[in-house]
DNA sequence: ATGTTCTGTCGAACCGATTCGGCGAACCGA
DNA sequence: TCGGTTCGCCGAATCGGTTCGACAGAACAT
C-alpha cells in the first residue's frame, strides 16, 4: 500500500498524488477528489521512513528523561506531559530516551542516528557531557534547566535562586528571623544538580542580605525522609519559625511529622517554597508558594521548533519567576 | 556523512561497509579494520530512516499513554518507566502517543504510518475502539489491561478482581463484617475502566460470598477527594471497620482525615488494598496490600517482541496476582 | 593443465516517498 | 494563424541504506 498503488488506482502518476497531498503544486479539483477517494478507500498513509529519508527530517522530537530507575518527581512528570502534548499539537511525535550517563546507547542512537529533528534534555547537571555531545553533533536542542555555562545554549528554567530568595524575604517581612531550607537529596546537591544548588545559593544570599539565621538541610525525595527531616530540624534547631522548601516528595512526611508533633501551620511554623501547584494545594493548610509553571514543557517545544527552523539565530532562554501564591501557610513569626 | 562517504574513504564499495557493519557476510579482517577506523574518525552512524525504509522495520515501539491533561497515577508512571527501560535494553526506542479518544491524529500516525514495529496500549477501557483499530491495521500490539472480550489479543494485567477479593477475605478472616471499597473516580467507573470495574466486581462477589456488608464509594484521584471520601464514609457508615482501596492518589487525604478524626489504624480501622508498593510504604502505618508489580511494562515489551517475531502464534496473556504483603495496617475487628 | 570450490568484494536494484524540469493542451492577444 | 502563457500532469532523479547475484582470484583436487 504505497503511493504507487494509489497513483495506479487513481490513474495518475505518483508525483501527482504527492502534490495532491502536500498542496505544493496545483492539482485540478477533479483529480484531487479522485485521488482522495482512493486514499480514503484504502486507508492509505504515507510511509514515515520514506518521507523522512527524502525530506531529511523526521517530524519527531527526542526527549531525554532521567533513567527509569529513578522515580520521576511530579514536576518532571508534568514536563514530560506538557512536552508530549505540545508536540502533538504541532503534529510531532516524541521519542523517549532514558539516559542519565554519558555514553548511553539510546542517547547516541537518537542524537547521531538522525532519528529526531531536535532534542529536549531534562534534568541536566551544572556540568553535563550530554550537552557537549549535542553541541558536537549539531542537533538542535533545548534544555530544561541550565548548565553552569549557559551561554550559547537554548534553555527554559525556573529561577530557583530568585524565587527562594523571595520566599525568604516574604518570611523576613513577616518578622521571621530563623529560617530553614529543606532542599533535595544530598546526592543531587553533590552531583551539581542545578535547582538544588541555585535554591541553596538564593537562600544563603537572601539570609545574609537580611541578617537572618539560616539552616539548610538536604532531604531525600520521599515521605519517610521528609518526616525524619522535620523531626531532626525540631530537635536540632527548635527555634526555627519558618521553612522554605523545593522538595515536593517530602511534603507528605512533613505533614505527618507536623501533625504528630502538634505543630500548627502557620501558627507555630510558617511554610513556603517553590512547588508544583498540585503539591501546594494538597497540603493542609494549602501552602503559600511560588507555583512552578506546568507549561514549561510547552515553551521548551516552542523554543526547539524555533531553533530547528532557524538554527543560526542567537539562542533564546526563558527564565520563569512565577509570583508567590498566597494560600495561608505563612503568618507573622510567633512571639518567643 | 553517509555510507558512501565511508566507503570512499576506506576505498571499498558501499555494500562492503554495510556487510562489515552488520556481519551478514564475511569481510576480511583487514578491510573491516580499515572501515571501522574511518567510521570512528567521522563518528558515523547509519541513517535510521534509510534503514527503516529498506528493512521494513523501525526498531521503535509505540507507547500509547493517556492524554497529557490527565495526571498519570504513580502506577501508570511505573509502567511507562519499565516499558522504556525494557525497550532500551533491547536497543529499541519508544515513541509516545498521548491519545485517549478514537481518532487521534497522533495515534493514527503511529499505527498506520508504519512509524513503529509494535504498539503497547495503556489504560484501555472495557470497550476500546483503539484495539479494534489496531486489529484492522494489523500492527502487532499488547495492551496493559484487557477489554471485555480479551480473546485473540495479547495483554498483561493485574487481576484486580481476585486481589480485591483476597483483601476482603483477609479482612473477613480477621472478623470484619462491614467493609468499604474506595474505588477510583465515578467517571472512570462509568466509562468502563477495567481495573475499577473489576475491583468492584471482586469486592461485591467476595462480600456476598462471606455474607458481609459492603459499601462501595467512588473517589476522585486526589488527596482532597480522599479526605472528603473518608469523612463521608464515617458520617454515613460509622460502623465500617475496614477499608479496601485501589485509589493511590487518595491515600494522603485519607491519612489526613484519619489523623484529624483521631482514628487509629489498625486499632479502629483496618486498611488494605491493591497499591504500588511505594504508596503502601509511605502510609503510616505502612499498608498491608497486594503490591502492583512494577515490572509489568517489561513483560509487556517481552510479549510484544514475541508477537512481532511470530505474529501468527496464538496470543499470550499474563495475569498478575501478587501476594498480599503484610505491613501492619490490618488487625482483628474492634469490639463494639 | 583443467575443473571446482571458496573468499572477499563489487555493482545494481530496491524500499517509498518528494521534487524539479519538462511537455502537451488550452487559452490568450495580436 | 501563430507565439507566448498558464495549467495540470508526468518522468526521472534522489535520499541512504540493505541485499542479491555476479565475479575475480586464490586454493585445491583431479
Amino acid at each position: 500500500m504505497n503511493i504507487g498503488e494509489i497513483a495506479r488506482r487513481a490513474g495518475v502518476s505518483r508525483s501527482t498524488v504527492s502534490y495532491a497531498l502536500s498542496g505544493k503544486r496545483v492539482v485540478s479539483e477533479e483529480t484531487r477528489r479522485r485521488i482522495q477517494a482512493v486514499i480514503d478507500e484504502l486507508d492509505y498513509r504515507p510511509n514515515a521512513a520514506a518521507r523522512a529519508l527524502k525530506e531529511g527530517r523526521t517530524r519527531t522530537l527526542g526527549l531525554v528523561i532521567p533513567p527509569a530507575s529513578l522515580r520521576l518527581t511530579d514536576m518532571q512528570l508534568g514536563f514530560v506531559a506538557s512536552v508530549v502534548e505540545a508536540a502533538a499539537r504541532s503534529d510531532l511525535d516524541v521519542l523517549l530516551s532514558p539516559s542519565g550517563g554519558d555514553h548511553d546507547r539510546s542517547f547516541e542512537r537518537i542524537v547521531s542516528g538522525r532519528r529526531v529533528d531536535g532534542v529536549i534534555l531534562m534534568e541536566i547537571r551544572l556540568e553535563d557531557e550530554r550537552v557537549t555531545r549535542l553541541q558536537q553533533t549539531g542537533v538542535p536542542f533545548v534544555t530544561i534547566g541550565h548548565t553552569a555555562n549557559p551561554d550559547g545554549t537554548c534553555w527554559v528554567d525556573v529561577d530557583y535562586a530568585t524565587l527562594i530568595a523571595r520566599c525568604v524575604h516574604h518570611l523576613a517581612d513577616l518578622g521571621h528571623r530563623r529560617i530553614a531550607l529543606i532542599n533535595r537529596s544530598a546526592e543531587l546537591v553533590a552531583s551539581g544538580y542545578g535547582p538544588a544548588q541555585r535554591a541553596l545559593g538564593g537562600f544563603t544570599e537572601a539570609i545574609a542580605q537580611r541578617g537572618l539565621t539560616g539552616v539548610d538541610l538536604c532531604c531525600a525525595d520521599d515521605a519517610t525522609a521528609g518526616e525524619a527531616c522535620l523531626r531532626q530540624l525540631r530537635d536540632e534547631h527548635p527555634d526555627i519559625t519558618a521553612i522554605v522548601t523545593i522538595n515536593e516528595a517530602a511534603l507528605p512526611g512533613i505533614q505527618r511529622a507536623l501533625e504528630q508533633a502538634r505543630i500548627a501551620v502557620p501558627g507555630d511554623l510558617s511554610i513556603t517554597g517553590v512547588l508544583a501547584r498540585h503539591w501546594a494545594e494538597d497540603f493542609r493548610p494549602p501552602l503559600t508558594a511560588a507555583d512552578v509553571p506546568t507549561e514549561m514543557g510547552t515553551h521548551a517545544v516552542d523554543l526547539l521548533l524555533e531553533r530547528i527552523a532557524t538554527p543560526d539565530a542567537p539562542p533564546r532562554n526563558l527564565l520563569f519567576t512565577p509570583p508567590i501564591s498566597l494560600r495561608g501557610s505563612t503568618s507573622p513569626a510567633p512571639r518567643r
